[in-house]
RNA sequence: GCGGGUGUAGUUCAAUGGUAGAAUUCCAGCCUUCCAAGCUGGCCGCGUGGGUUCGAUCCCCAUCACCCGCUCCA
């Protein structure tokens, strides 16, 4: 089944039905674009997480691991550039009711507004006369400011000296972190510092149902290098990034990968390669691999007086290291991983029957089995293989419904592996194990159970 | 935030100015020894707040939420 043949109502009715997502504050008629994480959602996307973490972090020589806070000086957020451009300069035509960037405009008309204040670039657009792209109309409002940032206040007074922004990324705490990791680890350069948590952004337009949404959470990694290796290391890590995906079981023809034109870097970027997936809304971004170059860093140093250099003591080098960053947002991860892994299979086309099926990697499944006993007066004894199994591993117990529906049940959710209980199970000790995928069945001994799961569990 | 559309059980859809019906899901019982079975019974709903009206799920207003566009981004 391809990706553009799949419908997102599907999915989000799915999420909702079985326990992924469920809209947030609900019963209050809601809160735009938030969500929540149910007991199978909170289980899938923690495993994201953890698959992150076991790659780039745990299984890594180089990498190491941060959880930084939320709050930050705010003084960080005028360094990294965040104060001030994270104010995007809109505009709407009265005449057509649409709404541009005023500094988007000016560069279609061949000029080059930076570091121009709002201003300058209002005047500038009555003073040439510069029409709306949509109608062709010279009618519009004044510039009006979008911080991206959430304010918020630190004690119970609400003056400006107590104003705080809650973290727009979770980039910054690992900048302002540099010293303490590298003296606290002994690291040595090239080393990166790993991070998942929470960031929060004003954003004009969220939606596409978790793919943005104003609180997401984030994995990144700084990965620190010596200046002129920067571009060797972002090709290494475009390609781990890449066969991370790939292991765990994400299409390559639903993966593409853009690099930015010059124009289109950031100011403090050499090179950006957007990983893009194919959700059934279109492309959407997916993990932004950027070469930050010392940008960070310098800007920290300045800011701050505290010194960022890296002292090398082999060549006897001082500088400032350069930074390659791989940034992925949680949610839209674990989106595009169901995206991918939902399948309908035809099993019987006159009687309209279609089996869904959420081929995800056993690493991701909420639920690695399910033990269910063919019949109610089995479950009693079924019980103590699932109380095995549950020591290990989350496991599902079902004994209600026909035997083919808890089957389908447990497809619905991307489990991989059922444990079937039957009547020879009491006298023989085994009971019959079927794989998701192969739908093959195989016969094993209760005892030999845990020790077969975790050989195919194994990634 | 702006423009357009939508809002009825968990889901997918009906009907109606006199307070709603189906399928499916779910739960219970019977039956059933490996892939949505069958039978019986049961739970659950007009997004929210105002207004018009004798009476509103239906008409009007507001609000909230969702979808599509603009813009942005992990």
């Amino acid at each position: 089944m391809k990706n553009s043949e799949k419908s997102m109502e599907k999915l989000v009715a799915l999420c909702k039905g079985r326990g992924f997502v469920f809209p947030g504050s609900e019963i209050y008629g809601g809160l735009a674009n938030s969500w929540d994480y149910g007991p199978l959602g909170v289980e899938f996307k923690n495993n994201v997480k953890r698959a992150w973490w076991k790659k780039f972090i745990q299984e890594n020589p180089y990498n190491v691991g941060l959880d930084s806070s939320i709050l930050l000086n705010p003084r960080v957020w005028v360094a990294s550039g965040h104060v001030v451009n994270f104010n995007d300069p809109l505009i709407d035509c009265k005449a057509c009711k649409m709404r541009h960037r005023a500094d988007h405009l000016l560069e279609q008309n061949a000029v080059n507004p930076a570091g121009w204040s709002n201003e300058q670039m209002s005047d500038y657009i009555t003073e040439h006369k510069i029409p709306c792209p949509s109608c062709g109309k010279t009618d519009f409002t004044p510039i009006r400011k979008f911080n991206m940032m959430f304010k918020t206040h630190q004690g119970v007074t609400e003056d400006s000296a107590t104003e705080l922004y809650l973290r727009p990324e979770t980039a910054q705490g690992i900048f302002v972190n540099f010293k303490n990791i590298a003296r606290a680890t002994r690291r040595k350069i090239p080393f990166g510092v790993g991070q998942i948590g929470k960031s929060f952004r004003n954003e004009i337009t969220p939606g596409n149902f978790i793919f943005r949404t104003r609180e997401f959470e984030q994995m990144e990694m700084e990965f620190f290098c010596q200046p002129g290796t920067e571009l060797t290391w972002f090709a290494y890590w475009k390609e781990f990034c890449k066969n991370w995906l790939l292991t765990l079981g994400l299409k390559e023809e639903n993966l593409r990968l853009r690099d930015h034109e010059k124009e289109e870097l950031s100011h403090y970027s050499n090179a950006t390669t957007d990983f893009e997936f194919l959700f059934p809304f279109g492309w959407g971004e997916l993990w932004g691999v950027a070469s930050r170059t010392n940008f960070d860093l310098t800007a920290h140093q300045k800011e701050s007086g505290e010194g960022m250099e890296y002292f090398d003591q082999e060549n006897g080098e001082k500088f400032i290291p350069y930074v390659v960053e791989p940034a992925l947002g949680v949610e839209r991860m674990a989106l595009a991983f169901l995206c991918d892994a939902y399948d309908e299979e035809v099993v019987d086309a006159e009687k309209n029957d279609v089996r869904v099926v959420l081929r995800l990697h056993p690493a991701l499944a909420p639920y690695k089995a399910a033990v269910l006993p063919l019949s109610k007066k089995l479950a009693e004894d079924a019980r103590p293989v699932w109380e095995a199994l549950a020591k290990k591993w989350p496991v599902d117990f079902d004994e209600a419904g026909s035997i083919g529906k808890r089957y389908r049940r447990q497809d619905d959710i991307g489990t991989p592996y059922c444990v079937t209980f039957d009547f020879d199970s009491q006298t023989d000790g085994c009971v019959t194990v079927r794989d998701r995928d192969s739908m093959e069945q195989e016969r094993i001994p209760v005892s030999e159970l845990a020790a077969y799961l975790e050989k195919r569990l194994e990634y």
